[in-house]
DNA sequence: CGAAATCAGGACTTGCTTATCCAAATATAA
DNA sequence: TTATATTTGGATAAGCAAGTCCTGATTTCG
């Protein structure tokens, strides 16, 4: 449906969003269980795309460029990937440039269904969903080392 | 959305439905633009996965192997990919193992959205569709062969 | 039977995504 | 200023999907 870096990255922005506090890669890998060298990397791509913010240095760390309230998941996984919505016939026909044929436009209703599923969430709504159910803690979390850090960022 | 294996399956099929007699593996590359090595290994899924019947040797070919108003595109896309539908938690969090979390309810809400819209259509009701929409051939077709394709295929 | 057509299957290449690792740049604190 | 914590970015490897090519097995036709 999305790519495994796709998810790394909503991963990563829902555990920001719940910190509410700059993160360094290696507390966001452990929360996540994200690779850390990889989560780098997907880490610099939300950077440039303005989806958090970096700081360098001690102290430094990432935090969420925008409320989360405005940040919805289809944002953040536009960020990481295009789309996969079929915009002209990939067989180049020329009848189907305006008009796809009948099997491109159920392909495409489908990408279009899941980009509007997407779209229908913010970050906030996920956070505060995970909040609402007392002994399910988000699921971009991890067991023991999570509780552990969740337990040292709120003191 | 689905594997470019997925999309390859279903041009063929829509190919053979459309032809309604044996095409050979060449015939089908050119129809549905498909690199004729690989559609090879394409075809040779379907055919392992019961979705088409193969016969060697001479005026042998690929035939459906079940009517076309039965077999629903997902059947199609099942048989070359794994469902996307997200069963237990990726980050194998016990108490995620019933309930998924926030994140992945969602991921899984548009897993199945696209699987219930590819469950929504047979390959004969796209044939029909095509059919139906004169200036429009099916786009499983190319422009030149094609055209040169369907008239010897029907005479 | 012999020739031609056709699928089956294996070996291999290519390109992209995922992942690892390290040196360099930069920011903070004492 | 110096030590330490961090991100940045490059080089590189591993794994998988996509694509190519060739040989062998099978079927039909004359």
């Amino acid at each position: 449906m999305i790519s495994q870096s796709a998810e790394y990255s909503l991963r990563a922005v829902l555990c920001l969003a719940d910190a509410g506090a700059a993160l360094t890669t290696q507390q966001i890998a452990l929360v996540t269980r994200v690779p850390a060298g990889y989560l780098s990397k997907v880490l610099q791509n939300l950077a440039r795309a303005g989806i958090v913010s970096s700081q360098r240095g001690l102290n430094g760390g990432f935090t969420l460029a925008r409320p989360p309230t405005e940040l919805t998941l289809l944002e953040v996984v536009a960020a990481v990937e295009k789309s996969r919505r079929i915009g002209e016939c990939p067989l180049a026909i020329p009848e189907h440039a305006v008009n796809l044929c009948p099997l491109h436009r159920r392909l495409d209703a489908a990408a279009e269904a899941v980009e509007r599923l997407l779209h229908a969430a913010t970050i906030a709504d996920l956070v505060k969903e995970s909040k609402n159910e007392p002994h399910v803690h988000a699921c971009h979390a991890n067991k023991e080392p999570c509780h552990a850090r969740h337990v040292a960022l709120r003191d």
